[in-house]
DNA sequence: TTCCGACAGTGGGGTCGCAAT
DNA sequence: ATTGCGACCCCACTATCGGAA
């Protein structure tokens, strides 16, 4: 079994320069299942030296290795979860290729309005059972983006351009599979581009890299981030080694009533910790100032009166901020002016 | 010497399943 | 029936340590 060749596949390595195939390594059966996806690094980097970078739209999904060797199909979660009752159309569409031994990498998405929404597939991600699976109305596509072993071949050392080109040639892609477009150049154009159309942003990856079973540099999250100021009405109780606070709890006004709007509770160091617990311990009252109950046992209250600065990624459908992160205090803002921001052209 | 990568720890929203209330 | 909790997904950030540059 281990030693089964498609033609495809076969094929298809000898297509490679003598100086590529040198960089094969025979691939052992099962060891990709202990192999981690190779991660990007958050980025603000917006020069890239034309042609050593390719850019790909970045989706909101779940990362998820798909091996077939033989009959045997995994989908594998990020941490070797197998995932295969969960999605069983992208198994059934791995089943019908004709390659038939291959390890690729991807991002399973739901789409939402021609984006790719994290808050709908999240509808899915769970469920195990055909029936719930079917009841749910989430469609589902995986977008495949590299290929790490192809017909008992490791193809992990070959840059990246050359994967890219094998994955395209060794598998379908009919849905719900879909191979991951990428521009050659672009940089920092293509990110204002992406984030005009509401997108998460792009990822970056060094054409002539190898693959890597972990967070690289070679591949780079360039993200187009939210944010906004919102009002501070309360805190939680610091847990483990932390100091002064867990969260602050964050809200804007709506009709002069102050909305709960999530907490943040990172980004700030031991001295900015240490310094804006003083601000609240002067600022503390009895009663919550939010016009719902907030299901924080620690909860503790402030005056509504400072004004912190966050980014994150984007709001929840419960009107929660996804991913905070606390940047500064406003000093020059009145927490009454603080309302919720919304885009100028929703999408 | 300085810098960078890896890891642990703290924090967020959301979902599901299960146990306690 | 509701609530709490852990285990999963997604995420950002801080602090630390050891080795590479």
């Amino acid at each position: 079994m281990a030693g089964t060749r498609t033609d495809s596949g076969t094929d298809l390595l000898d297509t490679l320069s003598a100086e590529h195939r040198r960089l094969l390594r025979p691939a052992a059966p099962g060891a990709e299942l202990a192999t981690r996806p190779m991660l990007a690094t958050l980025s603000d980097r917006r020069d890239f030296a034309e042609g050593k970078w390719i850019f790909e739209r970045k989706l909101d999904g779940v990362r998820t290795l798909a091996v077939r060797e033989g009959e045997r199909i995994d989908l594998l979660s990020r941490n070797g979860i197998r995932v295969n009752d969960t999605y069983p159309e992208i198994v059934a569409a791995l089943a019908e290729q004709e390659c038939t031994d291959f390890t690729v990498d991807g991002e399973i998405v739901a789409f939402f309005h021609g984006r790719t929404d994290f808050s709908r597939l999240q509808q899915r991600m769970g469920l195990t059972r055909p029936r719930d699976v079917a009841a749910s109305g989430v469609e589902v596509t995986h977008y495949l983006f590299d290929l790490l072993r192809l017909d008992g071949a490791d193809t992990t050392r070959l840059p990246l351009r050359t994967r890219k080109s094998l994955l395209r040639r060794a598998l379908t892609f009919r849905a719900p599979l879909r191979l991951t477009t990428h521009r050659n150049g672009g940089g920092a154009e293509l990110l204002a581009e992406a984030c005009a159309h509401g997108w998460e942003g792009l990822i970056a990856k060094r054409a002539e890299s190898r693959y890597l079973p972990r967070r690289s540099p070679d591949w780079l999250k360039l993200k187009c981030s939210q944010g906004q100021e919102f009002v501070i009405g309360g805190f939680t109780q610091p847990a483990g080694t932390r100091v002064a606070f867990g969260a602050l709890l964050l809200g804007y006004y709506e009709e002069g009533r102050l909305r709960y709007a999530g907490k943040v509770g990172t980004g700030f160091g031991r001295r900015t910790l240490l310094a804006l617990g003083e601000r609240l311990a002067e600022l503390r009252v009895p009663t919550s100032p939010f016009d719902t109950r907030i299901p924080e046992r620690t909860a503790r209250w402030v005056e509504p009166r400072l004004v912190a600065q966050v980014a994150f990624t984007e709001w929840t459908r419960d009107g929660k901020l996804r991913a905070p992160r606390f940047l500064g205090l406003r000093e020059d803002k009145t927490a009454t002016d603080i309302t919720r921001e919304r885009p100028a052209r929703p999408r």
